[in-house]
DNA sequence: TATTGTTATACTCTATAACTATA
DNA sequence: TATAGTTATAGAGTATAACAATA
């Protein structure tokens, strides 16, 4: 059996099967989603925070007694999913729930611990390490192209 | 204690700590990934393919004999994971080690089962539905440009 | 030595469903 | 009834590491 005869699909095949694939928008965005969190998982990998994680932690920061729905929603995510990850987070000692009582008891105030903060800042020179890779690729007009259009998707799509 | 005085966080904080956020690219990317899963899976769960699932079958039906580290490079994931796709595919039933041998045997050419292939027309017809979805959202031109974007993002980041 | 594939292990993210407590 | 949070359960996707078979 010659070469050509292999029981393969030629690259020239597979050329043509994924440029069927990349007649979806979202495979595109699929994969590129895939790489970067790549590219921030090896790189910054030591840290042991994903980018999920850093967003929470930012936002529990910047907005401290936020509370676990609003970070639901803010990232998209279920209640139940957010609890998970808020479990794993105080579990580290990251996050703390907050001991000022608010009328409504149902909620619970979220802060960053002392440790926390110091982590956060870690991640955030990770971050600004990760977005120079990003910004080697794009141009400032490029990125606010992606977050605009990315923004479609995700500020109504309910 | 009044409302005002409640330990959480205002709706300004909180669009501000998004702003934040929302300068880096790639959290625009992974929200409108995680909000175009959400609705694939949403509208189509009774499927019970994800869309990478889907993506595997579509790669293996239009490239009859790839072998998995091909798979695995096209849709960028390790080895070992496309390993345990494969595996997952396998025991349902939808793809089939190909009995040929080639030359080379450690390489296994995969196939479609008949099976595979009722079930990836099925999955076409929700694929045009979702993407009907997404066609509300974008233009054509929109879709080329995100399509342009992501490619930068994800054809040389190796 | 390099390649292909597998297995073992572990973790994150995600979902649904059912539950408690509170409003 | 609705909201906030939790727990249990399940499954997909990802990674690393080690291994076997083959080239």
């Amino acid at each position: 059996m010659a070469e050509g005869d292999l029981p393969r699909a030629s690259a020239a095949d597979r050329a043509r099967a994924m440029a069927e694939l990349q007649g979806l928008t979202g495979f595109h965005i699929s994969l590129a989603n895939t790489m970067i969190k790549a590219h921030f998982h090896k790189n910054f990998g030591r840290l042991a925070l994903t980018q999920k994680q850093i967003a929470i932690l930012w936002l529990v920061q910047s907005c401290p007694g936020i509370i676990q729905v609003e970070l639901a929603r803010m990232l998209r995510v279920k209640r139940a999913t957010m609890s998970a990850m808020i479990r794993l987070l105080t579990g580290r000692g990251l996050v703390a729930r907050r001991a000022l009582g608010g009328i409504d008891s149902r909620h619970v105030p979220l802060q960053l611990t002392r440790e926390g903060d110091a982590v956060l800042d870690e991640a955030r020179v990770a971050i600004d390490r990760h977005e120079a890779w990003v910004k080697q690729r794009y141009s400032q007009a490029e990125r606010r192209m992606i977050a605009a259009l990315m923004q479609k998707l995700y500020e109504d799509a309910g």
